[in-house]
DNA sequence: CGGTTATCGCAAGTCGACTTGCGTTAGGAG
DNA sequence: CTCCTAACGCAAGTCGACTTGCGATAACCG
């Protein structure tokens, strides 16, 4: 066992210990011996234990970044922010929000959920796109401001108040944001 | 050294440390030889080292949680949040934010975290109360879910982005959750 | 198919968080 | 002022993250 294969089996093999004793106790020895190779591999290549987690949650997670488009903004975004709050609310969302906070100063972390999070913004950035030329959406609109105000809400959710964060809170926090969005409103922006 | 005495000593080592070097590297044998007492003291009293920052955190940090009441909704939230924004900035504020997250599945410092947010929110909350019965704001608004939209934007900040956010940013916030809060607004809610 | 080399296995060790058992003393109760 | 007990000092040890030096080999290269 070498190289990619290696690097497969002990990415697999942090997923599956992280779903099952959860990432606090998931410890690279245990990670080592389930993958069938030794600790120093995994020190040598991923150098700490959070450079490993981030890796492993990202490429578990890369997939799947359905960006709706049902000809609604509203529509989008309470889909896009359901699939977000969903994901964020299972095991491995939840380790990734707060995993990757972890790392505190470590450059190449930072790097990794910098790049994780600008992806989802710029790629949800189309709804308000569409958005805008459907009218529906005020021209002065900043659509990152909006994405990271939304992501923020399930962000703090995740982090400081730990509970599953209710439905009805994210069609809430649309309606809260989009109705000072609408090109009909007075002062947006 | 025994009882407050050394509680109040090995807080302010605590901080001390902490604004020196960063969190990062604030070691608790570091703490105990600065406050002057024996490594296990600490322990002892505080079991852990997320517990110990926490408190320690919170405590130099319990004052000065002003409430802006200028008359104006959009002013007072803008004043609140831009000096949370300011709070946040400073390598304590984001040590703190970042700090909490650190904690993981410890229900102390849960709590703790916990407390503090909600404390918070809450007592901003007057804000929307004045701002709704001077008719500037809508009935069915969520206050709560007004701050911690406004407050998840400050905290993906600081956790996720790195950088400092501007002040036109929080402005913008406001002016984007504020404009779907207003009395004349369609559908708030 | 033989040779080169980066990658891996293995052992031994460092460092910091955290624990435990026991002796000692501060500091309040009476 | 004396006694009592919870709080502290100290030593010794556990555990997991991370490092380092060296021998072994898998995998690509020709």
């Amino acid at each position: 066992m070498r190289g990619a294969r290696l690097r497969a089996a002990v990415l697999e093999a942090t997923i599956a210990r992280i779903e099952s004793v959860g990432i606090e106790d998931t410890r690279i020895a245990d990670i080592a011996q389930m993958a069938g190779i030794h600790e120093t591999s995994i020190y040598r290549r991923w150098k700490t234990r959070p450079r490993l987690l981030v890796d492993a949650l990202l490429t578990h997670t890369e997939r799947s970044v359905p960006v709706p488009d049902t000809g609604s903004v509203r529509q989008d975004l309470i889909d896009f922010f359901t699939d977000l709050a969903a994901f964020v609310s299972t095991p491995t969302g939840a380790a990734f929000v707060r995993g990757t906070v972890v790392s505190e100063t470590d450059p190449e972390v930072e790097a990794a959920r910098r790049e994780f999070w600008t992806e989802r913004i710029s790629k949800a950035g189309v709804i308000l796109d569409r958005g805008r030329s459907r009218g529906e959406v005020a021209d002065g609109t900043d659509p990152e401001l909006v994405l990271f105000t939304l992501g923020g809400l399930l962000h703090i959710y995740v982090t400081h108040i730990g509970a599953p964060l209710p439905e009805a809170t994210v069609v809430n926090a649309v309606d809260l944001v989009l109705d000072g969005m609408k090109a009909g409103a007075p002062s947006a922006g």
